[in-house]
DNA sequence: TTACGGTGAGTAATTACTTACTTACCGCTC
DNA sequence: GAGCGGTAAGTAAGTAATTACTCACCGTAA
């Protein structure tokens, strides 16, 4: 048996999140066990709680650490700049419709808003309140402008949010098939959506 | 102490169908107890085990118990016949976005979906698949009358139905609060979509 | 030596489920 | 109607397993 070396406790700490955020948005939190937590990150079940006083402590720890969409709204920006309607759109929907996309983080978002964790509200704000309210400006601003037509700004940015997290739905917790290529969905919710919005249609594409 | 008339097994059954849907719809499988299944019906614990041999059949009978949605498709197809677009969609999305909506089908179809239980996809057929195909099924003829323009119509019943659940998924699981009235939020969710799918667009409402 | 990463072996509480038992009700005979 | 017996509704009090969490202790690197 060759010995291992010792982890330092922020790399343990690291492990043990990474571990235990796989199973909760597995099997949720009522639904997964210290034990299974600490097996999956090769430790015995007392470490688990030297790092963590309890077990909804190492939960909200996975909440409160797992990043936001800054990435994705750097790239919009840029391309809200340009005014590019169907390309701030098409990079918002190819965000989360992409070949590979890892369904842990929306697992773990449903389930703590079903399970009603008190950090439920603060993780949903960072994964997602952002992108609403980032999307109602620029419709905002367009409809200003005249390029999208009199609508709510916001009940807009939801109903396209809605196509795209429902696609997710279906597809990462419903299983349901997809019967297109991520490409050619994208780029017809894309193209269903600014049709209904814009005020000089774009019909680019009617394939 | 008043004596309680004895209720028949129907009626006990249905009570604890009626209980445990409760529960289970707030806090989920593995987070009800049996115990407290038997409170909320009134019943000892073993009275529950009578009727449903394990905890896991009476989550079963609750998915395969509950309504379908025939009732809003009998509405829908006669609209649907007067080929009257607008109250197709808006009857859709009104049956979902209403007052005084139970939100305890939506969570409980989350669950059972999140947690994998093995009757849920057949709980998603009844409630969501139907719906699927009968509004996919519309599109696809009035695409082919040249009513609509053309787009993959299962693709854009799913977006449709997107964005009415993922306003579900909005006000009830995430308590975002509602900014417009029930009525002005299907007007606008129906408008977007008509907008974009018709050949002609219809613009009745500019707001 | 000492501080810290790490563990085996607990514990009290809770869990799904059982067992052995009591009570009410319904149809039957008298 | 009175009495009776069978059956099904209903329960108190378990049980074995699992749960989150603890504690006393070990081993190794600095």
């Amino acid at each position: 048996m060759a010995k291992q070396p010792r982890s330092t406790s922020q790399q343990r700490q690291a492990g043990l999140i990474a571990a235990a955020a796989s199973l909760f948005a597995a099997k949720g939190f009522n639904g997964t066990t210290t034990k299974e937590i600490a097996k999956a990150a090769g430790v015995s079940e007392a470490l688990v709680f030297k790092h963590f006083p309890t077990k909804r402590a190492l939960y909200g720890a996975i909440l409160a650490e797992k990043v936001t969409v800054d990435e994705l709204l750097g790239a919009v920006e840029e391309s809200a700049k340009k005014r590019d309607d169907r390309r701030v759109f098409t990079l918002i929907a190819g965000f989360r419709i992409r070949p590979g996309v890892d369904s842990t983080l929306l697992r773990l978002l449903l389930f703590s808003a079903l399970e009603g964790h008190e950090l439920s509200e603060m993780f949903f704000g960072k994964h997602h309140r952002v992108l609403y309210d980032h999307l109602a400006t620029y419709i905002k601003n367009r409809i200003g402008e005249g390029g999208f037509r009199d609508v709510d700004p916001l009940l807009a940015a939801r109903a396209f949010i809605g196509m795209v997290v429902h696609h997710r739905l279906l597809h990462e917790i419903f299983a349901v098939p997809m019967h297109r290529s991520h490409e050619e969905t994208v780029d017809t919710y894309v193209d269903l959506f600014l049709t209904g919005l814009t005020k000089t249609p774009t019909r680019r594409r009617t394939r």
